[in-house]
DNA sequence: CATGAATGAGCATTCATTCAT
DNA sequence: GATGAATGAATGCTCATTCAT
């Protein structure tokens, strides 16, 4: 007679995120109201609040969930022996849209626009600053393990201390990725290989002098 | 019946526009209010309207203004022969506190946070993305040609087209400069050598194979 | 097919209404939640409407049990053949805590209080205004009788109007019990025993001119 | 060109702190919404912000010059050379209307309901507790200081102290002026005459053994 | 020029109550 | 009996903007 469906919570609590998702892509985290939020979710404006506390706890929670799945990805595409390729691999993956055109290319400049959105918050939300800062340091030690492997097999330059050259290298690659809210006009196709280039001089040994 | 003193006008406008900046970097483009700008530049909520039409306007102008001055402190650096050395010199000039140590960091601070804000703002408003699309179109714009000096001298890689490498560049300092918000925990300093190796490395010619 | 027991149904209803004469001391009649009132009594939102038809009917039903409990005591303690002895019984009773001094001054504090806000709901809500006008018949009829025997053996003044007197006396003594609102700083003993003074020069034969 | 007028200010403050008063007789602190206070003294919503800070601050201003007010009257009527008397008309100063019937005694009603509301909320508002808490000192205080010269002179108890007999004397009065919201049937008139007495006999000397 | 009074829509959040299970 | 999901109106408060002076 009575029961407590967490399935159900966790599943409606995701509806509400992605809603969320879109509402905070549009207008912006102080944008978008909680009102717009639970219309598109096709919740009331009460309800919301029997899943998250407060519009903070939105925030936070789908910042963190969407770097998750961020990081997730980044770990998959790091498999590969060589960290080159897997880079650009990420790179790739990370700034086309491949097969369902309209739709997808819609994400995904939501999900630039939500990245960018984190950073700008990040800069005066504590709690954000903690949730994109303890994500990049994930990130960056995955690639840096990455780089200290292919260094021992010889594959990159050896002098390149691996925890700096994931930092510059992750952080080259998102103020890319940000091109494509700064300058539109670029193809990307051409971006792309030319940050393979430098990806390549800047890792390939011998290029070290 | 004697008409308004336009350098006055002029002058006040500006005031303003740097209480706004304040604020904007305290409190984000939304999170600002007029009444805190006003508060900031010391006149009445009414009287900023014979300045500016409306809260966007202050924005766009301060936008405006404030790229129109890195524009112009890129150009000046530029004049170096010697294109790597003038972008390191960037490098240096936009990411370290020289002197006045306390109080320049704060402008620092917000300066880049000014800047991230101005990106997230272009994803969403069209007047922004019309702004920061041109400047950056500029500042790209002198850094191609730059390069393609260079190039006739011999100083960096002939293959690389110079307004593609241009653009890769300036992303991946932009991304470099961002670093500060993502993980505030690494060292300015060795962030900035690395970031000179990799542009060294791009850049140098016979690299490229 | 079975019906529900009825004093099972009748003993959770206590439940509740202790429960929620907790929340209402601390935070009103108005500022309790139905949600905090069962969370205090560990049953679930919709479940308390099951006993009760709203708050509205949660708050009378507390005040009238309250008075009730109050009524009886008072009732107890007029037992005694002198009436001025009983009322000093009574005071001392209502504003002091023998014996388990901590928790117990809880609860004293938590009664007046709840005594407080009865008064100034019935200034606005009929409803408790009946409540609060029967219990204090019904209680200064008490008390009345009471004066009319003592006076009948000599032990007061006789001249008194039995039911006036008795009006006056209560409304002191509930002043007196307020005054731990509004000064709480005082002592209570010395408070009480000039409230003793106060009673026996009253009520003794021969001070009225 | 530019002026500040203080004095409109002010008298706006007043004009909202009068049909805030208005509300809350009505309504209690807790039930009056700003929107009907703003209703009442007919401004916007937001504008109510410009003369109080919030709610919080309209109660407390509220209570302070209400009790303000009620201080000067008493501090008047003390004048008088006789304690006994001058308290007296005190009461009925405070629990009869004169003149002008129906209006005073609206206004009447709604101050005793605002004192009681005043009391309530002092009981888990430690603002408000102050506040209530000065006030009554200071009448207590006055009200000592008449009594020592009262008992200076023979015309009163020489053996009471001062400062509990005033502590008790109010708390009477107040209780007494309670009456009207527990039980208002019962006359005026005569609970005031029976009070009196209660007083005298209080105060009178010789009647302490 | 310059002020500050004034507006009214909008915000995040709370709450008593209902209902399907 | 008992649960917790769901509602939607209401609350205190903020804000960009306008206007009389």
């Amino acid at each position: 007679m009575r029961k407590i469906d967490p399935v159900k919570h966790e599943q409606k609590r995701r509806d509400i995120l992605e809603a969320a998702g879109r509402c905070f892509a549009k207008d912006g985290f102080r944008g978008a109201s909680i009102s717009s939020i639970c219309s598109e979710a096709k919740i009331s404006a009460g309800h919301l609040y029997h899943y998250f506390a407060s519009k903070e706890a939105i925030i936070e929670a789908m910042a963190a969930t969407g770097l998750e799945h961020a990081e997730a990805r980044f770990n998959h595409l790091m498999k590969s022996d060589n960290p080159i390729e897997g880079l650009i691999a990420e790179i790739e993956q990370a700034n086309t849209q491949s097969c369902s055109a309209q739709q997808h290319q819609i994400d995904m400049r939501a999900k630039k626009q939500l990245h960018v959105d984190m950073l700008a918050e990040a800069g005066r939300n504590p709690a954000m600053a903690e949730i994109v800062n303890q994500h990049s340091t994930k990130i960056r030690g995955m690639l840096a393990t990455l780089l200290e492997t292919a260094q021992k097999r010889g594959q990159i330059d050896q002098t390149l201390d691996p925890d700096l050259a994931a930092a510059i290298l992750l952080s080259a690659m998102e103020g890319v990725g940000n091109m494509t809210m700064r300058d539109p006009e670029l193809d990307m196709k051409k971006k792309l290989d030319m940050l393979s280039t430098l990806i390549k001089r800047f890792l390939t040994p011998g290029s070290g002098k």
